[in-house]
Parts: C-alpha cells; sequence; structure tokens
DNA sequence: ACCGTTATTGCATGGATTTGCGATAGTGGA
DNA sequence: TCCACTATCGCAAATCCATGCAATAACGGT
C-alpha cells in the first residue's frame, strides 16, 4: 500500500524503465519491515519470475540505493535492504561480534555531518551509513 | 626500527606464533606511509616468500586488524590497511564518486562514540570506521 | 495497435574476500 | 636438541557482489 507508488514514478521521470523484476524487488523489501539480505530478496523474486537472475537483483537493489528508495545495512560480510521510510529515518549499528543490529536515530549523527560538511565540503552518505563496534553484551571481559 | 617488535610481543603474549609470513606482512604494512592494498601486500610479500598465499595475507591482515595492529580503510570495493600509530590516530573520507581519501581527525568523532557507548553500550570500531559520502569536487550539480 | 530506440535482462565470467581441510612448522617443555 | 601439541599454511573451493555482452522488452511516438 503506503510507500512505493512515489518511487515508481521517481524511477519514470528519470528515464528509467519499470518492469516486473523491478516491481517485483520493490514489493518485496516494501513487504518486509526489517530488513533483507539480498540473497533472500532473490529467493522471494524468484517465486514471482522464475528466472530472474542475481545479478538483476543487485543491480536493482543497488539503483534503489542510488535513488534513495532503499537503504543499504553491512551485517557481517552481507548487504541488506531496507525500504527508505523518510518519516522515520535511522542508522544501525551492527555487531562485530553477534552481528545483532541496533537502531540509532540520525540525531547522533547530525553535529558530526555538518561539521564534515562545513569544514570539508564532505557530504557523508548518512542514510547507508553503518557503524561497526563491539554491543553491550559482547564487550570483552565482564 | 621503530613500531612492530611490540606487536611481535602481543601477538606472542596472546598464544599467536610468529611466523616469516606474518612478519613479512607486518613489515609491509609498516614500512608503507599511507595504506595499501591486500593484493598489493601479497605482491611484495611474495617477493620474500614466494609460495605465500593470498589468504595467508588476508588471514593476516585480519588478525592484526583484531589486535588493533593495523587498521582497515575501505575503498571503492577494496579493503586496504596501514599500521595503527597511536600517536596519529586518524579515520578516513572516502568519496563514493572518485574513490578519494581525506584523513580525519578522530576528534570528530569523539563525542558521538561517547554518546554512543553511555547511551547504548555500544562500543564503536572508531579506529576502522571509513565516512563515505561525496567529497566537495564530486558534489551533484554545482 | 505497431515500431524503433535503447534501457534492461539473463547468462557467463571475473574480482575480492572467506573458509574447509590435510599437511606443515612454531613453540614450550622434557 | 628433540618431541609433541596445535596454530598456521597452502591449496582448492565457495561466497558475495560486480560487469561485459548479445538478446529482449519498455515506452514514447505514430
Amino acid at each position: 500500500m503506503s510507500g512505493h507508488e512515489s518511487a515508481v514514478a521517481h524511477l519514470r521521470s528519470e528515464g528509467y524503465r519499470m518492469t516486473p523484476q523491478r516491481l517485483s524487488v520493490l514489493d518485496i523489501v516494501a513487504g518486509r519491515p526489517g530488513h533483507i539480505g539480498a540473497d533472500e530478496v532473490w529467493n522471494l523474486a524468484k517465486e514471482q519470475h522464475p528466472y530472474v537472475d542475481l545479478a538483476t537483483i543487485y543491480r536493482t537493489l543497488q539503483l534503489l540505493k542510488r535513488l534513495g528508495v532503499v537503504t543499504e545495512v553491512v551485517i557481517g560480510n552481507k548487504l541488506h535492504f531496507e525500504l527508505a521510510n523518510h518519516h522515520d529515518r535511522h542508522n544501525h549499528m551492527v555487531c562485530s561480534e553477534c552481528d545483532s543490529v541496533q537502531t540509532l536515530s540520525p540525531a547522533y549523527l547530525a553535529e558530526f555531518s555538518q561539521r564534515l560538511q562545513q569544514e570539508f565540503g564532505f557530504t557523508p552518505d548518512l542514510d547507508n551509513i553503518t557503524i561497526g563496534g563491539l554491543c553491550s553484551i559482547c564487550q570483552p571481559q565482564g
């Protein structure tokens, strides 16, 4: 329901074409509350279009990321994606020990981001920043 | 000369063994002022030990990273490494458009890091954080 | 409804990094 | 100095993601 008709319009207005494969990927990511791995997107997409190739999934996800329709989360050595909800932006903290994920308000990064912009003219890709580290449970020795 | 006898001792004290391959990797990374790609480490290492395998290079670099001896910089789709100089810590801003790299004082991340620690008990891996985004030259239209 | 242009796909291939496993070689102790 | 234990290595294969290319299919114009 909600989100992605606008995404379709966005694609069209930029000269991109709307294909069943892209619609599938969009539906799958939009239908998932949290983030989802590329391989999982592929498995679900195959239910609708048995011949979709994994490369198409990757290309579509990168395209949607470039357009700001989805955001990327690095978990372990894998990429996950989720629908970009502009009313509920958030970043992720991923534990390198147990791969657990916590969400983080972008407010925590706002000042940092502004300083990079002002002092270096560098625009960090805030939406797709994943913070790695150790969660409270996995801290060294007790 | 300077740095890495202590690293050798550190390895030993943790029960790791000191092998010629590991020494090579350490020497190579230490002998390089800036960061160096895994493949480049491999090429240089082969000059000393023609049979070293690339997998050994990767395993060694990951080990040295875990021990805090080297830090990792994500540039494009490749991993680079540099000797962790505790007197000159810095992070990196990498442009996703042109792959240019700028260094950044960790002071910019200090407050952010402290808040994650205090409010979530999450310890970000500050030394290995790479900030992706667009450099001043690659900004859209302008 | 048809056509032409060209964006997109599937397939095959390639690059970067990781992992499983049997063989090898550090290291501490006798 | 020699041994035993086991961390580490080299090799091969696997994983994840990206890319080149010819065939296909969207979509705007007719």
